[in-house]
DNA sequence: CGCATCGCTCCTAAGAGCGATGCGGTGCTTTAGT
């Protein structure tokens, strides 16, 4: 397809389309519904933008972060892609109704899917000619929507107003099951599948065991000294973040900077921004920090903590070496951290005496919908655990079962949606603490691949990675710390 | 579960010591209006 190429240019200014990138196009041009897996970095937003602007009509991108959809609006804006814009709470009064009052002068909307869900908004769209509904980071879908953001569920709904229009849905990572997960949530029909290989083989896999908290500290400290820079450390808690960001501080020469949840938005984008420039050595954070951080040189990607599965390993540690030159992932692993995790799961969900009281005192009031207000004032819901039995709740009523039974529907939808997640916790974990075969090999095998051939530098287990063959090979004499360790393999390799 | 924090106790005071309590991650949205 010559013409394709045509307007790459045209609108681009590329010449060639990087791996895939044609394919995915050229069915999305047919109107086809596609789903990509593709590596971050191989052009996942040309996929919809360039079909956006040859099509007729109007192209609708949801994206889970605000960040992220100013940060597409302006790169395209730089391109002299003028007609797109993002619908948000960051707009005033004035800015939304003029965008809503004029969609037909836009190409390409970027919109989160709790905005469109609003009447307004919908109402407005329906009366479009939507070219393509495109889900950005499509795994939020499986990640968040069954909890966290339940919006993310409505997608398919959503599309159904706006008439069905054809769906490519992208993401970076998804093992099969949160694949058909996406799928089916999606409601996509016969669509046309394209997965890139998860293997970043430039990373090298490490796992290192602590026996406690204290011992990981140090580990900690011993690899910073070595290691080069920059890099991240994950963490599972904002205050841990917080606390070891000084201990760094303190006790290397490196600069280091936390970045979570909780900060400010000025506070993270000064941080992110700095990091960004490289002015910081080493960014402790909790999983806030990722999605949409394209910064080419990170050397590598530490785990303080481990995180609740397999997709979210990937995804973190996939931020380092996007340069493709060598670069370390590294997980602390020790029996202690075992409790986080599983707290953090159970914490997802509404208790089973507030399910009950909520369900009395909404029969008490003869509600026919129950409300997020009225369970967070009434029968002491935090917000999202609200939203999670408001979203169940409606469902089972707008498909008209029996009254009486939501209740135990939502229970039976907490137990299977809980089975699920420890399921893909202790897959995690099985990982983290399987010491005999390749851990590269493993974790393709889960991601439903097979190994084909192994990187020079593969992981701990292969003996591969320099840090890892010293340990092994050479049995260390007792006296020699971490810090000797490394720092004497370091200047042999260097 | 394990840790940090809170408030109580002691009673000359301040601050040490105690048990009880609660927190722990990810983000969107949100009024009025020509």
């Amino acid at each position: 397809m010559k013409m394709l190429e045509h307007y790459l240019y045209k609108y681009f200014s590329y010449t060639t389309f990087k791996e895939k990138q044609q394919e995915i196009i050229e069915e999305v041009m047919t109107k086809r519904n596609v789903f990509a897996m593709l590596a971050t970095g191989s052009g996942k937003s040309l996929c919809y933008q360039l079909p956006a602007l040859i099509n007729e009509g109007l192209t609708i991108v949801i994206s889970p972060l605000l960040a992220l959809m100013e940060n597409q609006v302006q790169e395209l804006k730089q391109k002299g892609i003028k007609r797109t814009a993002a619908y948000n709470s960051f707009l005033s009064f004035k800015e939304k109704k003029y965008i809503l009052s004029n969609l037909s002068s836009y190409k390409i909307l970027y919109i989160s899917p709790e905005s469109i869900q609003q009447h307004d908004v919908l109402y407005q769209l329906a009366k479009q000619n939507i070219s393509l509904f495109a889900v950005d980071e499509a795994h939020c879908i499986s990640q968040w929507g069954h909890e966290f953001r339940t919006d993310y569920l409505k997608l398919s709904n959503i599309r159904d107003v706006l008439g069905a229009p054809p769906c490519l849905a992208l993401t970076a990572s998804a093992a099969p099951e949160v694949q058909n997960d996406i799928l089916q949530q999606l409601q996509l029909k016969d669509p046309v599948i394209f997965c890139d290989s998860i293997d970043r083989r430039n990373i090298s896999i490490e796992v290192v065991p602590a026996s406690n908290e204290e011992e990981k500290k140090k580990v900690l400290i011993d690899f910073l000294n070595v290691l080069p820079m920059p890099g991240m450390v994950y963490v599972s808690s904002r205050k841990k973040a917080e606390k070891l960001s000084i201990m760094i501080k303190e006790e290397t020469a490196l600069t280091a900077f936390s970045y979570h949840g909780g900060m400010t938005q000025e506070d993270r984008n000064l941080i992110q921004q700095q990091f960004l420039e490289g002015e910081t050595n080493v960014i402790c954070c909790t999983n806030a920090f990722g999605m949409g951080i394209n910064k080419p040189d990170i050397r590598f990607v530490l785990h303080y903590n481990y995180p609740k599965d397999l997709e979210s390993y990937i995804q973190e540690i996939g931020r380092a070496g996007r340069d493709g030159f060598p670069s370390t992932a590294i997980l602390l692993r020790s029996n202690e951290d075992k409790i986080f995790p599983r707290r953090l799961i159970e914490n997802e969900f509404p208790a089973e005496n507030q399910i009950n009281e909520a369900s009395i005192e909404i029969e008490k009031n003869a509600q026919q919908k129950c409300s997020e207000q009225f369970l967070m004032e009434r029968c002491g819901f935090e917000e999202t655990h609200a939203r999670f039995f408001t979203h169940y709740w409606n469902e089972w009523h707008n498909h008209s079962h029996k009254l009486n039974e939501v209740k135990e529907y939502i229970l039976k939808i907490i137990d299977k949606r809980k089975g699920w997640k420890f399921t893909k916790l202790k897959q995690m974990e099985e990982w983290i603490w399987n010491d005999d075969t390749c851990r590269r090999k493993r974790l393709l095998e889960y991601f439903g691949e097979k190994q084909l051939t192994k990187p020079e530098q593969c992981c701990g287990i292969c003996g591969a990675d320099p840090l890892k063959k010293e340990r092994h090979i050479k049995k260390p004499s007792k006296n020699m710390t971490w810090k000797d360790r490394l720092a004497s393999l370091f200047h042999q390799c260097s």
